[in-house]
RNA sequence: GGACCGGUAGCUCAGUUGGAUAGAGCAGCUGCCUUCUAAGCAGCAGGUCAUUGGUUCGAAUCCAAUCCGGUUCACCA
């Protein structure tokens, strides 16, 4: 069917949980560098090899960050290797420690022993080489590329109505791991499938006919997506309307029939869809879907012209949230793709008919059921197309990986898609997997359309924008912060604290935790949110407009609190890592928040401007240099922007 | 009923392959702006980690059962 896409989306995004390590490629030397966590490893593994002639992995080896109560930097807890080494706690940690100490002088300066706790102290020099080669690296922590490539598929918007607050976790949440996935080395193709159509959206063309008296975006200043969910709406309450004397007629003959109310009503909730399919308007909305799949010229006019209006409002929205993709793949152009491959399931005994036609496939093996992947009248069902999606997504860009960002709703369903695939020996089939997410809830309960409680997605960041606006024109009464900026860029500011609150409240909470959406805690610019680590960038850069750094030493030892933030930043690129195997985002965000929490006790504590002495104040020049670095770098991977004064 | 997911402070959430006295934020209470940005900092208070049993040097974390909440098991998508 020829299909005219007038649009222009633009995009980009990334995955979690690798089964396999990085190989990666030198590119940047400075980014090949050892994490010190693996560093204490080795050290420790070869003092247990020299003293005690028994083999440990490294990697094996538990090495944690010391609780602060305790005197050191990094503990080896060491109750694993007492069997195999038949030693006592305090006497194994007492000869590892000083054979560490004596002979790494340059990485250890110390060390002391809590039943079977080995602390060791990291010497400063070790640390504030770390610093003099990182502290100007803005890659810090980004891995060179390894030459894998992984699809992230995200958003899947349908174009019957306006996006909306699930919408938007779907759509940060597969941005932000899509950006993961990059600095982890991967190639990353972003990819989005537009629900373009089907029964709901001739609903919206069905209602929009009727009532619409050619009602456009230009004639009601509705935006596009606004325009056509409002139709959608419309139609729903027409069919309800009426559902009404039908179901009256209905309940009257079941009771008639000797059912007692309770379970006539039931009886009635049950057949629900098929019951619609008597009303009317329902009956014309079907109808429609036959003469748009036949491509009858009006209908198919008015689709493509009603979907244009979405796209133009979508294109809006992800513009304003910084959404984007490489590739965007067409349900009307797609909807009929698995066919070919339903035949060739059942040449190789894949699938099965049954006697009415119908054709299927049995997973009772892998412990699910069995499902239909063609109908008895021969259509394609919904895993159908995905089964073709899959396939034609690996012709193209034979990704190692492939993820689909989609709500916990469809576990069964991608369990399913991913056996089918393998069944069939698709490309790739192995590498499918399914980012599953939580459903946002309000605090009253789930969102629902009937009920007007969906939280629109264009609103909210309204709201949020306002309440950023809001509370800087507050500020501006106290402190003339952000007097020297024009019109234009406190626009900007307010955008950028507005929509980075929302984005990383979103991002905050593992994924796969349903989360409960609170509207007044959200909008809350305190305590762990974006506005308080935008904060913490902007301070750094306050102190840069007043002094640089220089690049000249920056002494030889370390306050407590100097020490803190190196260990902390130094974490950055584990941290990468670890969000990237976990494909989770919430990882960046917790650790963003926590860098800058420990930047304002060290900025509070210490003046960096007026520190005790020249040395001093270029150390923390530089320091503040690589938090500058690392939250600006671990915000943009949650798709959040960081402002330089606010 | 089968399968899967969740249950941690009043609320919203962290808690790495099992490690030391379970952590943040919000809300509540005390202090701190003549200073590099107070959208901040320091502190107080707040816990039967759903319950019971098990594994072991050690369990919020692993196993089993139970309770509570959610999702799913469509010739819908």
């Amino acid at each position: 069917m020829p299909v005219n896409h007038a649009r222009t989306w633009n995009l980009k995004l990334k995955p979690r949980k690798a089964g396999q390590a990085l190989k990666t490629v030198p590119l940047h030397p400075q980014n090949q560098r050892m994490a010190i966590v693996s560093v204490i490893q080795s050290a420790v593994s070869a003092q247990i090899s020299q003293l005690y002639q028994v083999n440990i992995e490294p990697s094996s080896i538990t090495v944690s960050e010391t609780k602060p109560e305790f005197e050191g930097d990094y503990t080896v807890v060491l109750f694993a290797l007492l069997k195999t080494l038949k030693k006592k706690p305090e006497e194994l940690g007492t000869e590892l420690g000083q054979a560490l100490v004596a002979g790494n002088a340059a990485l250890f300066s110390g060390f002391n022993v809590i039943k079977g706790f080995l602390n060791l102290a990291v010497s400063d020099s070790w640390w504030l080489q770390f610093l003099k080669e990182q502290y100007n690296n803005a890659d810090y922590g980004r891995q060179p590329r390894n030459g894998q490539r992984v699809m992230v598929e995200y958003s899947s918007p349908n174009t019957n109505k306006p996006l909306h607050l699930g919408h938007l976790r779907n759509n940060f949440l597969g941005w932000s791991v899509a950006e993961i996935y990059k600095a982890n080395g991967y190639e990353v193709v972003k990819t989005c499938i537009a629900n373009d159509r089907g029964i709901h959206i001739c609903k919206s063309m069905i209602a929009w006919q009727r009532f619409g008296n050619g009602a456009t975006p230009e004639s009601t200043g509705i935006k596009g997506d606004h325009l056509v969910g409002d139709y959608y709406v419309m139609f729903g309450n027409v069919l309800k309307e009426q559902m009404k004397p039908i179901l009256e007629k209905k309940l009257a003959a079941l009771i008639a029939d000797g059912k007692t109310e309770e379970e006539a009503l039931k009886y009635l909730k049950d057949k629900k869809d098929e019951l619609e399919k008597e009303a009317e308007i329902m009956q014309a909305a079907q109808q429609m879907l036959v003469d748009w799949e036949a491509g009858k010229p009006d209908v198919v006019e008015l689709w493509r012209t009603m979907n244009s209006w979405v796209y133009k409002g979508f294109d809006e929205t992800y513009k304003r949230i910084g959404s984007n993709f490489d590739k965007i793949y067409y349900e009307s152009e797609t909807y009929l793709l698995g066919k070919d491959l339903v035949e060739e399931g059942l040449r190789k005994k894949v699938f099965f008919l049954k006697d009415d036609g119908s054709a299927w496939v049995d997973l009772t093996g892998d412990g699910l059921d069995q499902k239909i992947v063609r109908r008895r009248d021969g259509t394609a069902v919904y895993i159908t197309q995905d089964i073709g999606l899959a396939h034609e997504k690996q012709k193209e860009f034979h990704c190692n990986r492939s993820i689909y960002v989609v709500g916990d709703e469809q576990n069964y369903h991608f369990k399913v898609l991913k056996l089918i695939c393998q069944k069939l020996g698709i490309e790739g089939a192995d590498g499918i997997y399914h980012l599953s997410y939580g459903m946002v809830e309000l605090p009253t309960g789930k969102m629902k359309t009937r009920e007007g409680t969906v939280v629109d997605a264009d609103d909210m960041l309204d709201e949020m924008i306002r309440e950023a606006k809001k509370k800087r024109e507050e500020k501006e009464k106290e402190l003339n912060k952000t007097a020297e900026l024009s019109a234009a860029e406190l626009q900007e500011l307010d955008e950028i604290v507005g929509s980075g609150a929302i984005k990383f409240f979103l991002v905050r909470v593992d994924p796969q935790k349903r989360m409960i959406f609170n509207p007044e805690e959200s909008i809350d610019l305190h305590g762990f949110t974006a506005t308080a680590v935008q904060y913490t960038y902007a301070r750094t850069q306050s102190v840069f407009r007043k002094e640089m750094y220089t690049g000249g030493e920056p002494g030889a030892d370390l306050l407590p609190l100097e020490k803190e933030m190196i260990i902390k930043l130094e974490r950055y690129a584990d941290i990468i890592r670890q969000a990237g195997d976990e494909m989770n985002p919430s990882a960046i965000a917790g650790y963003v928040y926590e860098v800058a929490k420990l930047y304002n006790s060290f900025y509070n504590e210490h003046s960096i401007l007026k520190a005790e002495t020249p040395v001093k104040k270029e150390l923390r020049l530089q320091i503040n240099q690589m938090t500058a670095h690392v939250i600006k770098s671990g915000m943009a991977l949650l798709g959040i922007r960081v402002p330089d004064r606010m």
